[in-house]
DNA sequence: TCCTCCGTTCAACGGTCGTTGATTGAACAA
DNA sequence: TTGTTCAATCAACGACCGTTGAACGGAGGA
């Protein structure tokens, strides 16, 4: 029994550098398997496979199928929800969007997958979307804010799963510039756009 | 040996009869579990139980899950692609989503559920979205119209996607004609409005 | 050196899946 | 009636799943 209770450790161990090496792998691999097929095709089996394991290590040391899907999504998190004036919310919004239009934010991705079909996800993600969605309306302020805010996220997800999710979708492709600068005016006609009477000029 | 080889029994055969209802039961019971749980969650034994009838009856009668989740979907048809002057296809897209919004379109809901880990579904959804996104590219005259048809496509799937999937994503229980109010200006935002100065005064 | 720790593998379990082929029993034709 | 057809059932198959517990083997401390 070593003499510190408050660690596991403290000198550099070589052994636990390689556990840690291992599990980052086998999270990788699980992310990659469960945003490509989502989370009732991915299998230990093939977790452990991809991440030149046994499916018994897998088990070790995540416990469970379930317990290692919530350890991938746990990376993932919401953007900081869009605040301040409401002629901004919609390019704060945009601004998220094309980050997310070029890099696939994996986590997410995992978590909409499989939220189709998994009801622990859906309510994994069902949380997370309700903060974003209630700080999203605050920060317009009409009457239906909330339909408004709902709208918005539908509209990102949408154009998210468009592109990554149905690769056949005609969003696959294109260029993240061009959709956020068709999307602008369509966003700036829900979040407000209250005082500037000439918004969008379209061009003709 | 019937006397006419032009038919399946002319005459009134109460099995025919029995058979077509069985297998109707059977359809309708696979379309209520794929779209409730999508194509992976969807046992060959439950949809026996749910139509009341005996797993091998299923396999029997349809061949294969795959092919009964073809049949299923089979039956969930497009609507047709908006045409005519650019100022009335948005009209047309929201009359079409009202439609989808209040009576749920099972058959599409079960495909776009399932084409989410199912690659088959997704082909199969595919080839009909590019022909409804090439219409509907057609009748917005502009250069950039297939991003702009992909992108209302993207919307309205992201409205279905919240409302009857995801539960929880703030658009269950919302009032169909405000959702069309309100998605009104978005969408003719990317449909054109080509001609008339000032097209959409926003209520202040 | 011997012993212990621990990352890792291995074989196997119970269960469920899609699928199959033999079998039953009632409705039909003769 | 007798024989045939066919909707429907039943038991079982092989495969694959998540999960478990025993066993292996190299590294670290004595």
């Amino acid at each position: 029994m070593p003499e510190t209770t408050a660690g596991p450790s403290p000198r550099s161990d070589a052994r636990a550098e390689q556990r840690r090496r291992t599990q980052a792998r086998i999270l990788a691999a699980a992310t990659e398997l469960f945003v490509a097929t989502g989370y009732e095709r991915t299998t230990i089996r093939a977790v452990a496979q991809a991440a030149g394991v046994d499916a018994g290590l897998v088990m070790h040391y995540f416990g469970s199928k379930q317990a290692l899907f919530e350890q991938v999504t746990r990376g993932g998190q919401l953007p900081p929800a869009p605040s301040g004036p409401p002629e901004q919310i919609a390019e704060q919004v945009l601004a998220q969007l094309a980050g997310s239009l070029e890099t696939e934010p994996v986590q997410s991705l995992a978590l909409l997958r499989s939220m189709l079909t998994n009801p622990e996800a859906a309510h994994t993600m069902g949380e997370g979307s309700l903060r974003y969605r209630n700080q999203l309306a605050e920060a317009i302020n009409a009457p239906d804010a909330d339909l408004r805010a709902a709208l918005i996220i539908a509209i990102i997800v949408g154009v998210i799963v468009d592109r990554h999710l149905l690769k056949s979708g005609g969003l696959d492709n294109a260029d993240p510039a061009e959709i956020t600068t068709l999307l602008r005016p369509a966003l700036r006609t829900l979040t407000g756009t209250p005082g500037p009477p000439a918004a969008s000029p379209p061009p003709r």
